[in-house]
DNA sequence: ATAAAGGTTCCAGTCACGGGAGGGTCAAGC
DNA sequence: GCTTGACCCTCCCGTGACTGGAACCTTTAT
């Protein structure tokens, strides 16, 4: 498969398929005329990689997780491990985000939004 | 004020007040040692734009929050929609992480995290 | 006199790609 | 055979918001 059908297959941008390449993630075959040329199985890692990355996972946790993918005799514990990392890390993410979100959103309630210049949120900002 | 207390007082490392010059958001005076000199006003700025990046803010955003922070015959109303814009931005970050996590913390849930290879996370990223 | 602490500039790297230039290849239609 | 357009290639730069490090200068304390 050229690299156009894989980017239809997997959903993932060709530059995105190259950069994998890239970084050692897939290494497709060449044709005589240069194309790059997909196996089932490159594309079929490409598949995982695009879920591991939809997941939130780091491309090197994605490394991690092939690995283990392709390891017949995993430990299923070591998967664990990796992926309640990234869930401890996106937790921390939303954590943050809902504190953002908290006094932005208190401010902008307070804020009339009206042709006057007195504003909360300039004064909450500049407050000394 | 040197630099270094400048980055005491407004919790900014000193490379990040540098780079904050660097984009035009401050523009210290300099002494006769070439060493920048920063005027309360300088700090005030600098203080600010922690603050506005702290609630996640673009950069870009804060210029214009301190451009409309300057103009005393500004309307609340532009502050406000740079505010709202913000929110929405920060609610769709929430809601991605959270759909992230939703189903990762499913499959945590439902991998036995022991030694043997059994493992629904890398069944679910693997699945045809 | 010397050493530590603080300041300076400049360059490179981060993360995971995306844009675009400049060019080669392939299949179809005339 | 020729052109057109879709596809493919490599290479390099840019993103956002910094951070790290090298190489060097200035101030302060001992």
């Amino acid at each position: 498969m050229n690299i156009g059908e894989v980017s239809k297959n997997t959903g993932l941008p060709a530059k995105t398929i190259r950069y994998y390449e890239d970084i050692g993630f897939v290494t497709p075959a060449r044709g005589d005329n240069g194309y790059r040329s997909f196996s089932e199985k490159d594309q079929h890692k490409l598949v995982f990689l695009g879920r591991a990355r939809g997941l939130g996972f780091s491309i090197e946790d994605c490394r991690t997780l092939m690995a283990l993918y392709e390891d017949q005799g995993r430990a299923s514990a070591d998967v664990k491990r990796v992926a309640q990392k990234n869930l401890t890390e996106i937790d921390r993410k939303i954590a943050d985000l809902q504190a953002m979100r908290g006094t932005l959103s208190h401010l902008v309630a307070h804020c009339a939004g009206d042709g006057r210049p007195d504003c909360p949120i300039l004064e909450d900002l500049g407050r000394v």
